[in-house]
DNA sequence: TTGAAATGCTAAATCGTTTTTGCATTTATT
DNA sequence: AATAAATGCAAAAACGATTTAGCATTTCAA
């Protein structure tokens, strides 16, 4: 049984209903919008017209009533979250928050935020991109490196910040290179010596960066090169399930660096599981702001940028290509914040 | 010192480069998407005509670009995606996530998503709103009982669908009534008596009817109502802070039912520093799907409906509205999922 | 019966953009 | 020197909608 078509591949325009309705353009907008009455359309009229629309499946074209229409609506600039379907949401919702604010602070214009979602590695799928048809501006993030060599070769013909990578030409937002540096000289200081770090697979741009600066700095400090545990993606259940392998092939390591919350998550349990505990047998140190890191048990120390902070300064830099119309490809550095707690012996 | 204005008040467009410029229209445009050498416009115009944009910040009006434009991008159907500032985004994640995948499994047509964020309350001030010229269906979700009352006295001009709230005359996915009776159930199988509810305030309407059913079905079962302990919001610390408060000032009770996943890691802490063991002194039920449920310590048990389902559901029935034209103001009740783990006494 | 008012609709202008067509010039070819 | 080709740009059509102005026709009032 072939499955219908529900629409015919030409969408159903005012135009198309007044000719079927057999009456001119004006008449059909005006009843589709309610305004028959002050416009005296007869009642035998507005039901021919409804019934036409109805018959054809009728949806206005956003584009053109936008074009059209008289107030604020028609100036609006858009702009375009980008993003893979990959992405760690928590962070988008501070760049949804940033966006509305700083365009709401700062503007004559009004603002649509457009949501524009990929699968990882198909960025240059994504229609309208090159084209700039759909947006005036946008902020990218949550890609992999295939669509960061993308990115490399063609050029946006519109304002676009780029969100932890740096790629020449374009201006982003990136963490201070030290972000893995640091989490190993605190579990140094916490006299740990055999360090290890977790991490999902594919790395980022941005988790390759923090791990090897991890990894250079501990064996700078302890003379070993930590281990590299590798979690099959970034949820709490891969972190759990790769710690646990590792424990039980008799893994050593008094210290670990876990480059999310998740996967810091599913450590612990891996660790309780053992019959270990944090942070005696185990220090464990994770990355960023994230809310429930106070809220484990015990508390995670965390060394990482502030998702507000690297939010609000992307769409800054955002707004200022907007308002310049230049593309300065500035690449701003956030700087990290340090919280100490007892997953690593501290208070 | 007046803030100076960065932009006039309007708009420039390729008619007002041109006059600037005083070349035409046609050679503006061509200019300006880089189609001057095919188009054999000279150096010194191509010179002209840009120094005119920069200098008027010209932005293009990507209403009028996709009006005009041949392919798929005209016929974009543009969906929002309403929801206020305090939103629990992981939610927000489930959605984006459905509607993209019914919309690219069942349509001939393309879809931009749109995120309209409004301050709790402030519903009735969202532009287009009433008029329908910002897109073509929407879904909402979030919303105050104030924000829920304005709905009721207006009519949507498109087809929208609220989550987790009905209002006669709209389409929605609600949750299966007996929410809140399940936990107050499991807690009393569970040989608990003196059992608790933690909430946020104010209350949604769902939030409202499972501590409502929770309350009733504990008075039912035990002959006792349950104590009510109110958050400030709905965070981990304002959780911690409400419980905490509860048992210092003597509160007593053997099973606790926490109505978001922030609120019971908020409990936890507070139940654990007051030197009580989970489940043993107290059994604590959490609500929904959370990933890290599984991964609190020890285990959250929780009853609810799935994110994923409620947003398939959601972006089911307003695909439905958008291919049928009609509105059928149905309500359609998910139903419930159990996942009962150590927090209550469970394997 | 005649002018005025009400009724019901159509035609055309408009929003900002891109693209097609074509008209003058200038340059190249024989 | 005459014709052909290339160059550089302007004018106009089109996208889909809303709104304004106005034209017939009918109804009403005196």
């Amino acid at each position: 049984m072939p499955k219908s078509r529900s629409k015919s591949p030409v969408r159903a325009t005012v135009r198309g209903i007044a000719e079927a309705a057999g009456v001119s353009i004006g008449s059909v907008s005006s009843v589709l919008n309610n305004r028959h009455v002050e416009r005296r359309i007869s009642p035998a009229t507005v039901e021919k017209i409804r019934a036409a629309a109805a018959e054809l499946g009728y949806l206005p074209n956003i584009s053109a009533r936008r074009l059209r229409s008289r107030g604020s609506s028609k100036n609006t600039v858009v702009l375009a979250l980008i993003t893979s379907f990959e992405a760690p949401i928590p962070l988008v919702k501070h760049f949804i928050a940033a966006l509305q604010q700083a365009v709401a602070a700062g503007s004559d214009h009004s603002f649509s935020l457009l949501i524009e979602m990929f699968p990882a590695g198909h960025l240059h799928e994504m229609p309208g991109l090159l084209t700039g048809d759909h947006f005036n501006a946008a902020l990218i993030m949550n890609t992999t490196a295939a669509d960061d060599a993308f990115l490399t070769r063609v050029h946006l013909p519109y304002p676009s910040v780029l969100v932890n990578r740096a790629i020449p030409g374009y201006a982003s937002v990136v963490e201070a290179v030290t972000t893995g540096g640091r989490p190993a000289e605190i579990l140094f200081r916490s006299t740990r010596r055999r360090l290890a770090v977790l991490h999902g697979s594919p790395l980022t741009q941005s988790t390759r960066a923090r791990v090897d600066a991890f990894m250079q700095r501990s064996t700078q400090l302890t003379g070993n090169a930590p281990a590299e545990i590798v979690a099959e993606n970034l949820s709490e259940t891969a972190g759990y399930e790769a710690l646990q392998a590792f424990l039980q092939r008799g893994g050593k390591c008094d210290g670990l660096y876990a480059v999310s919350d998740a996967l810091a998550l599913g450590a612990y349990r891996a660790i309780k599981e053992r019959g270990l505990t944090i942070p005696a047998d185990m220090a464990v140190m994770g990355v960023g702001d994230y809310d429930i890191a106070p809220f484990f048990d015990p508390p995670l120390s965390c060394v990482g940028v502030s998702h507000r902070e690297l939010a609000e300064q992307a769409s800054a830099l955002l707004l200022q290509q907007l308002a310049r119309g230049a593309a300065p490809g500035r690449t701003v550095a956030v700087p990290l914040v340090e919280a100490l707690r007892a997953s690593s012996g501290h208070p």
